[in-house]
DNA sequence: ATCTATTAATAACT
DNA sequence: TAGTTATTAATAGAT
C-alpha cells in the first residue's frame, strides 16, 4: 500500500527495516485494536524487533490472554485483572505511539523542544506555572509541569527524609501490589491505599482525589 | 475500508460481528506475518472469538515468542516509574483503552466543569505551600505538603486529559455521542503509585533519568 | 518526522 | 460461507 507495491520478503536496508518495523507494527496494534473492540473479542499481540526489544497489545491485557491461551485451567488467583495490576497496566504503552496520537492534532506542537528547558527549570517554573491558568496549558506544557511537579516533590522527598518515607510506605514501589490482586470489582478506596497521605495529617484539600479512578469499560 | 465508513465500537448485530471477526481476524494474521517477513521480527497474536474460540498465529511459533515475552517481561516491567525520563511515559495508556477514549466524547463536557474546579482548589492550596519554607515545615507539614502536590498532580493529569482526548477526538466528530466506556482516562491513584518519593532521592534535578526511551514492558 | 500516490483491506451487497 | 465492488485505511517512497 504505498507508491509502489513491494514483495513480501525480507527487506534488506537497515534503516528501511527499522522504518517498516516501526510503522506496521503500529498498524498492527491498531488493526488488533480495532478487531477487539468491533468484534468483543479478546486479543493479545507480541512482537520483538529484530532488536530483540519486546512490544506488545493486549485487550484486555496481554497476560490475561497469553496464560488464557498457553494455560487453559487458571489457578485461584489467575483473576489478576485486579485493581493494582490493571491500573499498572494502563501504563504501559510507547512513548512514541502515544506521541504519535497526539500528534495527529498537529497543534502546539511548536513547543515540543521547550519541554527539556522546562523541566530543568522545575521548581522556579513549577511556581510561574501555578499562576497560569492550567486549563490554558498545552499539551507539553502539562508535560512539563508534570516534571516540575516530580521535582518539587523530590525537594520534598528529600526534606522529610526517613520519616515520610515510612509515612508513606514508599518501601515497596516495585513490582507488583499483591494485597490489591485479591479484589474483584474495581474499588477506589482499596486502591488508593498504597498512595495517600498518612490518616490524620493535617489538613489538605484533597479535592479531586477518588472521583476520578478508572472504572472498567464494559468487558467487551 | 468499505463501502462505508464505520466506527469503532462495538457492532451489535451478532451475525456482522461475526462476519466483521473472521475477515479481520485474517486481516490481523496477515499484517502479523508480513510484518515478521518483512522485517525479520519475531510475531504472536492470539484471538479469542466472542464465543471463547482460540485462533493464533506465530513465528516462528507461538509458544515460543509468548514464552520469551512472559519470561521477560517482569524486569521490564520493574522500571515503570521512570518518570524522571520522559513525563509523557506516565500519560500512558493501555492501546485499546487508548481507542476507547476516541468514544468518550460526552464525557468531556461532564468532567469539564469538574476539573476546573480541581485546579483551582488545588493550584491555590498547593501555591500556599510554595510560599511556605520548606526547610522549615515539620513533619506534620511535610506530609501535608505532600498530599497538595499530589492534589496539584491531580489537576494536571485531568487537564493533560482533556487534551489528550481534544486530540484523539479531532475528526472523530459528527456522530451520536457512543456509550461511555470507561472513566478517567488518568487514574490519580496509578500516578500516585509511581509518585512515592523515591528512597534515597536527595536532589531536585531527575533529569537525565535513564536515557532511552522505556520499552513496553508487559504489563506488570 | 511529514507528506502523497498507490496499494491493500474491507463494509455492504450478492 | 464465499465472491464482488466501492471506499476507506495503511503505507512505500520521497521530503
Amino acid at each position: 500500500m504505498g507508491r509502489q507495491k513491494i514483495e513480501i520478503r525480507r527487506i534488506e536496508s537497515d534503516e528501511a527495516r527499522q522504518v517498516c518495523f516501526s510503522k506496521r507494527r503500529a498498524g498492527l496494534f491498531k488493526k488488533a485494536s480495532e478487531l477487539s473492540i468491533l468484534c468483543g473479542a479478546d486479543v493479545a499481540a507480541v512482537v520483538f524487533s529484530p532488536a530483540g526489544k519486546a512490544f506488545s497489545f493486549g485487550h484486555p491485557s496481554v497476560e490475561s490472554i497469553l496464560d488464557r491461551f498457553l494455560d487453559t485451567s487458571p489457578e485461584a488467583g489467575a483473576g489478576l485483572s485486579s485493581v493494582g495490576d490493571r491500573a499498572i497496566s494502563e501504563l504501559n504503552l510507547q512513548y512514541g505511539e502515544l506521541r504519535e496520537q497526539l500528534d495527529a492534532e498537529k497543534v502546539r506542537k511548536e513547543h515540543a523542544d521547550e519541554t527539556i528547558r522546562k523541566e530543568r527549570a522545575a521548581r522556579s517554573q513549577a511556581m510561574a506555572w501555578l499562576d497560569a491558568d492550567l486549563g490554558a496549558m498545552g499539551y507539553d506544557d502539562l508535560v512539563a509541569f508534570w516534571g516540575a511537579l516530580i521535582g518539587v516533590q523530590a525537594a520534598v522527598a528529600a526534606s522529610a527524609d526517613q520519616v515520610l518515607r515510612d509515612a508513606l510506605l514508599v518501601g515497596r514501589r516495585g513490582r507488583q501490589p499483591p494485597q490489591l490482586a485479591s479484589g474483584a470489582a474495581f474499588d477506589v478506596a482499596a486502591f488508593g491505599v498504597g498512595m495517600h497521605p498518612p490518616p490524620g495529617l493535617a489538613g489538605v484539600d484533597r479535592n479531586g482525589f477518588g472521583g476520578q479512578a478508572t472504572i472498567l469499560g464494559p468487558s467487551i
